[in-house]
DNA sequence: CTTGAAAACGAATTAATATTCGGCTATATT
DNA sequence: AATATAGCCGAATATTAATTCGTTTTCAAG
């Protein structure tokens, strides 16, 4: 029997995020996944047996890749503020390298469409991150705040930044990223 | 001639702002809004020419709604802090309260029919409080960063803040208030 | 090299949904 | 009170898009 294709896998993936950040999760239809895809329409359905089944998937990959490369190179040892900084520019980096890919996964989450079950993925893998800013917060380098608080600042910060740099508004320099985290630090240390 | 009738105005909109947050702006019909305001699908078409129309007018409503509220009470001769809490508190309170509403503003914003023109509408409205925050930064009350930072920084902790109150993480209370609006503070302040 | 099972395709099919149309109704003006 | 103008409605219409179907092509196993 034929197996399926790898490449054409990666194709749709890409097809679905790029459509997605150009016209939003709204415009995306299987006809133009396809088409961009270079595959016949119904070929997707020998990958995913629907469209909701497709962007369900997808997302699960894409936020696994996320959260994976946050806690890259965070090394266990090092001081608290330089492993927080580091997340803050892996997640910083991600969003611009991989803007389709975060586009797709935001409009997902706040779709009628994003599951229970994507829900309970996403807090699954937050795991390593909150326990990290829990540390923190229990040998009182950040604010005696509720935990969400402050993580929510983190990757709020991140989002916000990278917004203003891929839109042009700032320049995407050591002196921005700086300045940027600085804000955010000084919004959680104690 | 018998004229346009205010409360079926009134109808639409609210009928519109309920079903995005309900179902998306992607998953949004005439038809439903039409039932949901309790009128006919065509008579949809007597109070705005198409559906783009009908979204982005309601747009520009509830955006010049929001930065109305924005700056209500905020005094001129009051101190920076102070000014800046209110501003706060007013976003955060809105947010609270007309949930639907922020829900629309910002689907539409991030959707691929948001108009160039509504771009600078939402510019134009933002003008005082930039003028705010340009004062403090004079003043080196601020950070010397990049304005754009500081504005998206208090923005972005009004948006976290609001999203933790209204899923229930947090309570909606003056501690919280207060603890989430000094985190901001630090973030921007000098 | 044959073969069978699954991939791949293009063409239906079916289900939604924005918009239009023709007639009726309400009301502001005279 | 008459009337004309525009609101209002329910029923078409036309378009778009997800999914299915029947056939052909590809490839791994025997």
């Amino acid at each position: 029997m034929k197996p399926k294709d790898d490449e054409k896998q990666r194709a749709i993936a890409e097809a679905t995020f790029n459509l997605v950040a150009q016209t939003g999760l709204s415009g995306l239809t299987m006809a133009d996944i396809a088409k961009t895809a270079g595959i016949a329409t119904s070929t997707l359905y020998v990958y995913y047996p629907s469209k909701d089944e497709l962007i369900s998937q997808l997302y699960q990959d894409a936020k696994t890749a996320t959260m994976q490369r946050l806690m890259e190179g965070v090394q266990a040892g090092a001081p608290l503020r330089s492993r927080v900084r580091r997340i803050w520019c892996n997640l910083l980096r991600h969003r611009l390298e991989r803007y389709a890919e975060v586009v797709f996964q935001e409009q997902y989450y706040n779709s009628p469409w994003f599951t229970q079950g994507n829900r309970e993925l996403s807090t699954r893998l937050a795991a390593g991150f909150l326990a990290l800013m829990e540390e923190g917060q229990q040998q009182e380098i950040f604010k005696p705040v509720p935990l969400p608080l402050l993580t929510a600042s983190v990757v709020g910060s991140v989002r916000e930044t990278a917004n203003l740099i891929r839109t042009g508004v700032l320049a995407d320099d050591e002196a921005v990223q700086q300045a940027a985290f600085t804000l955010c630090w000084d919004a959680i240390k104690a």
